[in-house]
DNA sequence: GTGAAAGCGCTAACAG
DNA sequence: CTGTTAGCGCTTTCAC
C-alpha cells in the first residue's frame, strides 16, 4: 500500500482526497481538510516528490552548474539555495570545472531529473550544448554564452575594470601589466574591453607583453605574474588581475620575488573576500555584488517560471580602492 | 508515447528489451543489443530518472547536508560531489545552517526523493531527527552526533588541539586564551579536551576567564576576541581559535585593537586556508585535510551501501607552526 | 532471448 | 465535494 493510501485509510477518505487537500485544500470540505490533515500530521507524511513529479511531468527541482567551487562560487550556491527554498524548490548541483564533458553530463543527469528550469555558468562549450538547453528556462550566472532565449544576470564587468585601471592611470601608472581569464569567456573579455578602454582614455598605448591569460585558477595567476614580470620588455608598476583565484596566484607570485606592495608594484584584482581585506596591505578590488548575484539569478527564474520577457541584470561592480594600489 | 518506447519501435523491439539493454545488457543477444545501442546514440536517450527512481525503489542520489557553505564546506561540498560524479550518484544539497527547523526540511524533502543514503553534518538538534534518519544510510561528516548506526569521518580534533597548544605552551606562553565552538558540538568539545590536557601536561591551571564560546561565525569569533582581551582579569599572551571563520574574526577584532601578531599576541588556529597562509605574519594552524574528509565520507558511503559495518575514520589533522606563534 | 503486463506513488479527468 | 479510474516512464516478473 502506498503511503498516500494510507493516509487515505487513515481518515477514512480516498486517495485523491488526500492528494486534494495537500495540493488545492479550497476544493476540500473543512471538514474533510481536518480530519486529512490530521492523519497526515500524526503520520509525518510526505508525498513521495519522484512519484509526484512523474505524474505532473516536472519536478519542484532546479538545477544548478557552477564552473568550480571556489569561496566565489559558494557564495552564489548559497544564495541559490536560500532563495530556491523560500520558493519551495530545491537544488541540484553540478560542478563542471569549465570542461565539456562534465558540463555535458551535468545537463544530460539534469535533464532525466526533470528539473523547472536551470541556473548555469556558462562554459566555452555552452553554445555546443544549445539541444540539451531545449525546452528548458535558463538563467545564465556570472557569464553569458550568446545563446538567445535565455536570461542573464551578471556583474557590470566592463565598467568594473574600467574603474579599476582608470585608478591605476589616475594614481600615474604608465606601464600596467594585466591577467585575465580566456577571451571568449564573456567576464574575462568584458574586463580586457575595460582595461583597454582606461588606456586609451589615459592616452597609454595597448601593449600586448604586459598581458597574460590564465585559466581563472590560482596556479595560472601566479605562472601568469611570474612571466610577466620576468619577460616584460618594460616591468609594470601596477597590475590588474582580472578574477580572485589569479590574484591570489599573482600575491604568492610577489612574494616568492620578494616584491613588495604596493612599493614595487600597485595590485588591483576582481572579487572581494576575506583575504583581500586581511591582507596587508588590503588589496584594492571590484567588488562584485556575489550573493546578490545569486539571489537575483533564483529570482529571475522563479518569475520566468511564471512566464516572461528574458530578463538580463547587470549588478553594479564598484571598484574600491585600499592599500595596495599607490603612486608608482 | 514514453521515450523508451520510441527507442523500442526504432530499434524494433518491445520496451522491456531496451531497459535490459540499458541496465542488465549481458541478457540480450548481441545482434539486438547492437541495434538498440544505435537507436540509442542517435536519439541520445536518457531514461527518466524519475521514473527509474520510483519503479525500483531508490534513487541514484546521495542526500549532502552541510551546515553552512563557507570555505571549508564548499571544498567537502566539491570533494563529495566529484567522489559521487565517480560513482554514478548524485548530489541534491542542503544548507541547515545549524538550524533545528531547516535540518529537519533538509531530511523531510531528502525523504521524499528516495535518496541511497546521506552524507550529514549533524547538528545539535541532529539527534531529535533520528526518526528522520530511519532505514537511511548515514555518514556522519566533520562531526559526530552520538547517534548508533551511522558511520563517521572526521578529523583527529582533540589531537589537533592537543598539539596546537603544546606548541604554545613549549614556547613559553601560561595564560593562553581560547575560543571555542558550543561544546554540545563534537568538534568543538574535542578541541577545548585537548586544550585542557595541553594546559593539564604544562601544569597550567584551567582558568575559565580565559576561555569563550561563539557558533563558529566570523562575527562571534570578533565577540569573543574583544571580550577576552579587554575583560580577562589576567591578558592572555596567547589565543587559540579553534574554527576558521572565527579566527578571521579574532583577526579583525586585533586589528582594531592595534595588537601586532606575535608581538603582543601569539595566535593559533584550526583550519588552514591562503588566507592563513597568505597572511602577515602566516597564521599557525591545526589543518584538517579538507578535500579528503569529503572523499573519504563519500567512499564511506558507497562501501556502506554495498553492506558493511559502521565505519569510524578519523583522519589526521597536523598542527603547522607559522609565524604567527613565537613566545611570549 | 524476448514480449506482455503489472505496478512503483502520485495527480487529474471525469462522473456522480 | 468526493470517489473511481487512468496513466506519468520506467523495470521486473512471468510466460513463451
Amino acid at each position: 500500500m502506498n503511503r498516500l493510501a494510507e493516509i487515505a485509510k487513515l481518515a477514512g477518505v480516498s486517495a485523491a482526497t488526500v492528494s486534494r487537500t495537500l495540493n488545492r485544500p479550497e476544493l476540500v470540505a473543512e471538514r474533510t481538510r481536518v480530519r486529512v490533515m490530521n492523519a497526515v500530521q500524526a503520520t509525518g507524511f510526505r508525498p513521495n516528490e519522484l512519484a509526484r513529479s512523474l505524474r505532473q511531468q516536472g519536478s519542484r527541482s532546479i538545477g544548478l552548474v557552477v564552473t568550480d567551487l571556489n569561496p566565489f562560487h559558494a557564495t552564489l550556491v548559497k544564495a541559490v539555495q536560500d532563495t530556491a527554498e523560500q520558493n519551495d524548490l530545491n537544488v541540484i548541483l553540478f560542478t563542471s570545472d569549465d570542461s565539456e564533458s562534465r558540463e555535458r553530463e551535468a545537463l544530460l543527469t539534469l535533464r532525466s531529473h526533470m528539473p523547472q528550469g536551470l541556473i548555469l555558468i556558462p562554459t566555452a562549450h555552452t553554445r555546443q550544448h544549445q539541444k540539451l538547453l531545449q525546452g528548458l528556462t535558463v538563467v545564465e550566472l556570472d557569464r553569458e554564452s550568446g545563446l538567445t532565449g535565455t536570461h542573464t544576470v551578471q556583474a557590470q564587468n566592463r565598467q568594473g575594470a574600467l574603474e579599476a585601471v582608470r585608478h591605476l592611470t589616475a594614481l600615474g601608472h604608465r606601464n600596467i601589466g594585466a591577467i585575465f581569464g580566456q577571451l571568449h569567456i564573456s567576464t574575462a573579455r568584458a574586463r580586457f574591453e575595460g582595461y583597454v578602454q582606461a588606456l586609451q582614455e589615459a592616452g597609454i598605448a595597448y601593449d600586448e607583453t604586459l598581458v597574460r591569460y590564465g585559466n581563472d585558477l590560482e596556479a595560472s595567476g601566479r605562472a601568469a605574474a611570474l612571466s610577466l614580470l620576468a619577460e616584460a620588455a618594460r616591468r609594470p608598476t601596477a597590475l590588474f588581475v582580472s578574477n580572485h583565484e589569479m590574484t591570489v596566484g599573482a600575491i604568492i607570485a610577489l612574494r616568492s620575488l620578494n616584491l613588495k606592495i604596493p612599493r614595487d608594484l600597485s595590485l588591483a584584482s576582481f572579487d572581494d573576500s576575506r583575504l583581500m581585506l586581511l591582507h596587508e596591505p588590503p588589496i584594492s578590488v571590484v567588488a562584485q555584488p556575489t550573493y546578490e548575484l545569486g539571489k537575483r539569478a533564483c529570482e529571475v527564474l522563479v518569475r520566468a517560471l511564471e512566464g516572461g520577457e528574458p530578463q538580463h541584470l547587470r549588478l553594479e561592480a564598484p571598484f574600491i580602492p585600499r592599500g595596495s594600489t599607490a603612486p608608482p
